[in-house]
DNA sequence: AAAATTTATCTTGACGTCAAGATTTATCGA
DNA sequence: TCGATAAATCTTGACGTCAAGATAAATTTT
């Protein structure tokens, strides 16, 4: 009996008209995604970065050489708007990670690339970031954890094909 | 292959040297999670709420008779910080859903209570809000859904151990 | 070519959140 | 009873996010 038990037995008891069964399971996905979101911030401050810069710096790192993207490739990857970008990445420009020139291909454009701070700062991050992943999710065996992917997975093509 | 299979890929093209197993359920449940909160916005905007303002209002709603509780336990049963919890009551207040009122028994304390307009919205609000959760969770059968909130509920008992 | 449309990016304004510190009131120990 | 400590709440300042709209350049139409 956790917390979330705690509250579906109080809408139990408050609206007993409402089958609340799926609610344990948004329940609790809400807490552990708090949860594990600060055991990863952790690592991400250590290293002077946020979970947003992090992401900025990882989606160039992991596009390979030359180590550039464009920003809207950068909001594709980041699924994020293009106004959080612009500030992402005035943040990170300004603490030398990664370099903002116009696209000389494209006037309206720019490129993003990751400086050698960046590139150096960004493979050593994730080497932690990815152990640190591994201690937390030691909590679930490994068919566990390969049950639960496995889940999330379906569920995720479920809900993104409905939502458009 | 979805997205997040993508993003495993370039990792392994890039830093074969890292065992990434664990970051496509972290990326699947990130992804997730934004897609779900989308989803129960919606209801929530219907209504005139935000996620944050129903958390609250819910909250009081469910404690059952007479709807009240002071700042504190609301500040406990919801996980936020007594600024945010500060920032939503003067929200709610200002709409007429809640009122504060000084703690007869406690100077330092107040009393935060549904008003009559606070307790019909979160009533009609609820109804909906349970309905679109079954919707959400169709993706999954029923035994899928029992299975993954038992290992959502181990996960997070595992978690929640270790981070304090 | 000139006009209309589309694309790429940035700006602005409003939210919601947190951490840290301030204020006020209770409570406890000497 | 008085000073110290604890508790409850609010204030302030900094983030990160989004939606909507502004610019500017490229592309497509006419």
């Amino acid at each position: 009996m956790d917390q979330v038990d705690r509250i579906l037995a109080q809408w139990h008891q408050e609206r007993p008209d409402l089958d609340v069964t799926p609610m344990g399971m948004f329940g609790r996905f809400g807490r552990l995604r708090s949860v594990l979101m600060s055991g990863l911030d952790d690592i991400f401050r250590a290293h002077g970065l946020s979970a947003a810069s992090f992401d900025v710096l990882a989606t160039l790192r992991r596009s390979g050489p030359p180590y550039a993207l464009s920003p809207s490739d950068l909001i594709a990857w980041t699924m994020v708007t293009s106004g959080t970008m612009t500030n992402r990445l005035d943040k990170l420009e300004q603490a030398g990670l990664v370099s903002r020139e116009k696209n000389p291909e494209d006037g309206r454009g720019f490129v993003i690339a990751l400086t050698q701070k960046g590139r150096d700062l960004i493979d050593a991050a994730v080497t932690d970031h990815v152990a640190n992943q591994h201690r937390l999710a030691e909590g679930l065996t490994g068919d566990e954890q390969a049950q639960l992917d496995g889940l999330l997975r379906k569920w995720l093509a479920a809900v993104e094909g409905q939502a458009k």
